[in-house]
DNA sequence: TCCTACGATGGACGGATTCCAAGTCAAGAA
DNA sequence: TTCTTGACTTGGAATCCGTCCATCGTAGGA
């Protein structure tokens, strides 16, 4: 049984089958799926999900911080099932993949050889994300 | 006389009119505007300029590194002049406004209050870009 | 079982960006 | 200076992501 699904339903998230399919096709996997990716493979158990569905249950799930999205410059967002425990991205310029990491430390020094999982860092974004004095 | 237009005549940038002017928008100030932002301000000095020639010639700049691309999350990309120094970003996730901050740290721990311009800032993201081993 | 408010549908729509084929021009050569 | 040519510009079409909307369907409480 899946935590995802239980943690939502606790939560008072009303169920239906679309819903279902696509907290089934975010959970457990830690892959980083444009949403329609997730489109994709929630057709495969239910064919005629549609695509805007699958763009409200995202945008639901995010509000609620079950996942995090992340976007990659100007391609399409990713959607991160793992939004619970805080991590950073490790994001490939060309293809847009994208893989977890935890370094420790100041991530601004040095990114330890271990962490980048073959990957060739040519730079790190710090971005503040909130509300600015006037939206506020 | 500008910098900026220097070191592209230095290092061999075919200079035209247009690409002048995008240049000249961008130079100096350190605002975060939009290809369109940049589009409107050159087509107050040349306004037949087209919106590829702009795409085409930010992108250019983004490739020399004379200019950075900030993604604020499904908006307009928006281009920093102040590519050269190295700095951070607030974005405001309501508008999209971007300031520069320039954080001494680990910027995961503590954001001094003195940095935050009045930003109620809610989250903080460290993104790594590179290539990954496939595609290196 | 019945009601009804909330969710699903899919096609139209919109913004941002890229593509393309044709015309124009910067800058080195003569 | 003029010539030449490859690089640049143009603008409209096309694409990619994502949102909107009116209508239909249904989960879940009474």
């Amino acid at each position: 049984m899946s935590d995802l699904l239980e943690r939502l339903r606790n939560r008072g998230w009303r169920m239906t089958a679309q819903r279902r399919v696509v907290a089934e096709v975010l959970d457990g996997d830690h892959v980083h799926l444009t949403a329609d990716e997730v489109h994709a493979r929630a057709a495969r158990r239910l064919p005629e999900i549609s695509r805007a569905t699958v763009y409200n249950a995202l945008g639901e799930l995010v509000a609620l911080g079950e996942v995090a999205e992340v976007s990659t410059d100007g391609r399409a967002k990713r959607y991160d099932p793992n939004a619970r425990r805080p991590h950073q991205h490790l994001v490939c310029s060309r293809c847009g993949t994208i893989r977890d990491v935890h370094p420790s430390g100041d991530p601004l020094a040095g990114f330890p050889e271990s962490e980048r999982m073959g990957f060739l860092v040519s730079k790190v974004e710090v971005t503040y994300r909130g509300l600015c004095p006037s939206c506020a």
